[in-house]
DNA sequence: CGACTTACGAAGGAGCGCTTCATTAGTAGC
DNA sequence: GCTACTAATGAAGCGCTCCTTCGTAAGTCG
């Protein structure tokens, strides 16, 4: 059962003005008689509820459109500019951050090229420079950032230390969340980078609108993010997805299959063996077709799994190797038609490499959303 | 985004009444100056919105507690003897049904015997029976019914059709929902067994309070019921949990490891087979512990690859083998432990045989909260 | 330049919740 | 059996938010 408190009738103005926000949010600027339309309230207490926003800096007013008929309608926008926020995401040879406005518009990206085993306090310098460079590119100062939120390989906690991390050895035991916190003076949000990647698949990319979305991250290394009920599945100890953990399901070695191929060639250095495999594959290369199945097969057990577990309306390939989703898809799709009851769609990623910062924005405005049309959060706090 | 209604004093009447509802449901009889100091609102408001429940037959006075200081104060009641609900679990040998009040307190339940393979109509009569015993046992009518709910073996479409039943075959391809939609005057939701029975625990059980569980249901069949954010998971074709289908996951056969145990005497009936393997395993015999062990190992796998995937706080043990928890329990956690990063609790059911029944009712009552306690469904409706 | 269209702004009214205060119906103590 | 105390009741008056209605203003079109 959820709250339990009655409401006053300033309880009701703030309901109003939040319904208000949300729909300026939604379309671009709107007039008076077309927000009240929406918002099914009246004209009068329209004006009087865009005052209030107005005066608390929610909204601003927007020259009248010109050429349209009768009086010229005054027109309202959401002042999305009003604050920013950051997306960053950690991998293991780049670190790419981007800016947004409120809404979710990104204006500027920026990328800084590390190493895996650069030492953590030149990691998290280059975090540092990688969003200064975008404050720098959009012309605002950190002052003016509402959030930031940090996509990062390697299993986080519930409190944002990193409990584990594989590709990136400094990055083990690291109490992200307060290195950040102490970095940036704003809210830090700290996610999964594939959890993220399948945020943004779901918000813009090609499961957009789907409210139950399994994201494989499929490339060096393998990774899962779950999409429940349109929002980001965690689990009780933020552990969840973690699925190549498991032998059975054969997902930890499954690139081995495409890393030694015979048919890669030898001084091929060892980042580009699966790139090559598939590229063989592609063109009809009967062993590296042969390596593209015996890979194929053991990265449907583990898919199987969290297609019967969870009975997803769509599976997203994503990561590097999702470049080569041609010759991946179908044949994915083939074993799990054996393996399931019901087969949900099955896609490659839209949204390429920024697949992650991208996400990490839209987490970003989930958190932010959450914050602020949650009524009864205390009234509509003054926006700058 | 979700709404874009604006409202009007009277949904903030609307919003007051159910949280005044809600307050009284919580908890029993209440004075105006306790609910007037739960709801937040003050008491003359308070009034108000009590006499239009009054009024709408939602709620009703009782007789002042006696021997308190000050003048006796009114006290009103939730009406949960307004309409009833009824729980059914379809199994394979029994159908069970329940009858309960709207707050979900059971009042009355049954239970007829079936076989696997007695044809359709016989099956579906029992059910009418069972459902028809509960209403003479608690003097009620099928009028008074407002919705029921009942929880089957097998796999069900959005729609509520059988796909799949492995266990009663008369079951195959039956629109279920249609057929009882004839036989009740009342609102009939559909969910598969497990699922139902993990509602029961974490709304009564073990996992009370929980918010992401997994209830396996171990027996002579398994099966699996996840409970995500405090809701039941279907899936986007209902078909979540249906784990048993993947070869690797070694669910499906595990139980022939305590049917065809080597301690189990000749003549056993087939049935008895495995709770003799785990009773001696109980008792230290040696053949009978390395079967339950391989037994455990083909269940920890599906397990494991459930908890990786989801990170439950919690897995409970259901069906019929939970009987023999003591014997389950460690050795499940052990290899739990071998396999996750993050071992949930792993329990015993509390709930027993009721499981599903109590499940199916606890399914009800929040079906029915989401249609009254969502605002701007129209009006609070009358209730006889 | 006048007719038409569309939006604005002010006025009046109704519903809901709040506070305040005198009143009422019990218990506890003498 | 009477008085003091306690806690809830009920009525009156206030303020806020939203609604409807109307006359007025600011554009475009012919």
């Amino acid at each position: 059962m959820a709250d339990l408190r009655g409401g006053d009738l300033s309880r009701l103005r703030q309901l109003n003005s939040l319904t208000a926000i949300r729909a300026l949010r939604g379309s671009g600027p709107l007039t008076l008689s077309a927000l009240a339309e929406r918002t099914g309230l009246s004209r009068p207490s329209m004006k009087e509820v865009a005052d209030e926003l107005m005066a608390l800096g929610w909204v601003e007013e927007v020259p009248p459109s010109p050429g349209t008929m009768g009086r010229p309608a005054r027109r309202y926008r959401f002042r999305a500019d009003s604050g920013y926020l950051v997306g960053v995401d950690i991998g293991g040879h780049n670190i790419r951050a981007a800016l947004s406005d409120l809404d979710g518009e990104i204006l500027a990206e920026t990328r800084q090229p590390v190493l895996p085993d650069d030492p953590l306090e030149e990691r998290l310098a280059a975090i540092g420079r990688a969003v200064s460079g975008c404050l720098a590119l959009s012309r605002t100062t950190a002052e003016d950032l509402w959030m930031i939120a940090v996509g990062t390989i390697g299993v986080i906690d519930v409190e944002g230390r990193v409990i584990y991390s594989a590709a990136v050895p400094a990055w083990r035991d690291l109490d992200l969340a307060g290195r950040l916190g102490e970095m940036f003076p704003c809210q830090v949000l700290i996610e999964n980078d594939s959890r993220l990647a399948a945020m943004a698949e779901t918000r813009r990319g090609v499961a957009k609108g789907a409210r139950d979305v399994v994201f494989l991250h499929v490339g060096r290394r393998m990774g899962a993010g779950l999409i429940i009920g349109g929002r980001v599945h965690r689990g009780f100890g933020a552990a969840a997805g973690e699925i190549s953990m498991l032998p059975e399901a054969r997902w930890f070695d499954a690139p081995e299959h495409l890393n030694t191929c015979a048919s890669v060639p030898a001084g091929t250095p060892p980042e580009d063996a699966a790139g090559f495999t598939l590229a063989a594959a592609r063109h009809g290369d009967p062993v590296a077709i042969e390596a593209v199945e015996r890979y194929v097969d053991d990265l449907a057990v583990g898919t199987a799994a969290m297609v019967l577990i969870l009975d997803p309306q769509m599976v997203v390939l994503g990561g590097g190797f999702s470049r080569s989703a041609d010759v991946l898809l179908d044949r994915l799709r083939a074993r799990l038609e054996r393996a399931c009851m019901r087969i949900p769609e099955v896609r490659a990623s839209t949204l390429g490499d920024e697949c992650v910062v991208v996400g990490a924005i839209d987490y970003a405005v989930d958190h932010l959303d959450d914050q602020l049309f949650t009524p009864d959060k205390g009234p509509l706090p003054v926006s700058r």
